[in-house]
DNA sequence: TCGTTTCGTTCGGTTTGACGAACGAGCGCT
DNA sequence: AGCGCTCGTTCGTCAAACCGAACGAAACGA
């Protein structure tokens, strides 16, 4: 599996999209950004294949993360029932996870449901770097952290840690489960 | 507020662990990539601004999102109790949203825990364009989704939908909360 | 002690991204 | 109309990103 795509035009459309959306022309941002009008022109027209300060310069000043220029988007509307979804179960732990959504490619933010109970808690590997978990805490009581340092949560409490390291999820009562926030970068 | 730092050095460092992490000489890196390796070695040492093709072509070879070229770490641990969560009163519902996690610079991804009484159903303004709301209900019984086109919602069932449209949030049992993601772009 | 290989860096030459100026088009005002 | 201003594009120039080749250092055998 390889990247998406060549994104000259993707960027060339986020470009022209952020500054409309930001409301200022073109002339404008390039000012702001300390560049050319004929180099921004170029850039929003697919014509160019800028450099990394070039577009950084454009990112701080349109004030957007920057990545949002070089990695697209995709919407929808959808459902899925409790009772409809896939169950990714965890063969050494009474654990399971539903995806619900995923970001783009290498996805970005990935919506979990994950239902555990009590006995073997889930010891879970350490994630690509960068990684964060955030947890919610619906129904039950939820051990969770990395390990050595976890904290202990009740309905409606929310933890992040980073998902690098090697981390542990843990019920505490039955019928526990819980909202989980996979955010990669 | 700007962007973190001027990323040239940040991009260098991460290359280079990047190709150390996936165990491979400069040389082979570079000939993956398509490049000479003098590019490559300049860019490891700090000495140059690389186009985006080239860094772009750079992550396709070491498998990688090519972000997290541009984006270096930042973790942390962060607990907040349910009872300490700031609640944002709406004034027309009887509703409570409290911010557990912003994106950075016009924030990328919310995560709130929202909590409804049944009665008079929160009706939101459209957001920023493109932005998509997901929801996961935690307890009670939930009516969500776009004007006229919404979904009833029990524990564990997951709704989303774009939030750029006037949405409808409306509790159908007491004691209703759920986790709801803002995904901005 | 030589060859041989691979490593990463440094050195000219060529391609190209970024600049500044000029351009035509559109709009508002007198 | 005419003027003034801003919009975004196009054109020539220059700096620099990228390339290919050559280089010294280190490792390994013959």
């Amino acid at each position: 599996m390889s990247q998406p795509a060549p994104p000259l035009a993707a960027i060339a459309a986020a470009l022209r999209q952020e500054r409309e959306r930001a409301g200022i022309s073109l002339a404008e941002l390039a000012r702001r950004a300390g560049l050319a009008k004929s180099t921004l022109s170029q850039l929003e027209n697919g014509t160019g294949n800028p450099s990394i300060e070039t577009l950084w310069s454009l990112g701080v000043a349109l004030g957007i993360p920057f990545s949002r220029l070089v990695e697209p988007p995709s919407p929808a509307v959808r459902v899925v029932r409790a009772d409809e979804q896939t169950r990714l179960r965890a063969d050494r732990a009474d654990f399971t996870a539903s995806l619900l959504t995923a970001g783009s490619i290498h996805a970005r933010r990935d919506l979990y449901v994950m239902e555990l109970e009590p006995g073997q808690p889930r010891e879970a590997e350490a994630h690509i770097p960068g990684s964060i978990e955030h947890v919610v805490v619906a129904a039950g009581r939820l051990k969770a952290g990395p390990a050595g340092d976890t904290v202990e949560l009740d309905p409606g409490d929310y933890a992040s840690f980073p998902g690098d390291l090697p981390h542990h999820y843990e019920a505490l009562t039955p019928g526990t489960w819980a909202v989980l926030v996979m955010e990669h970068r």
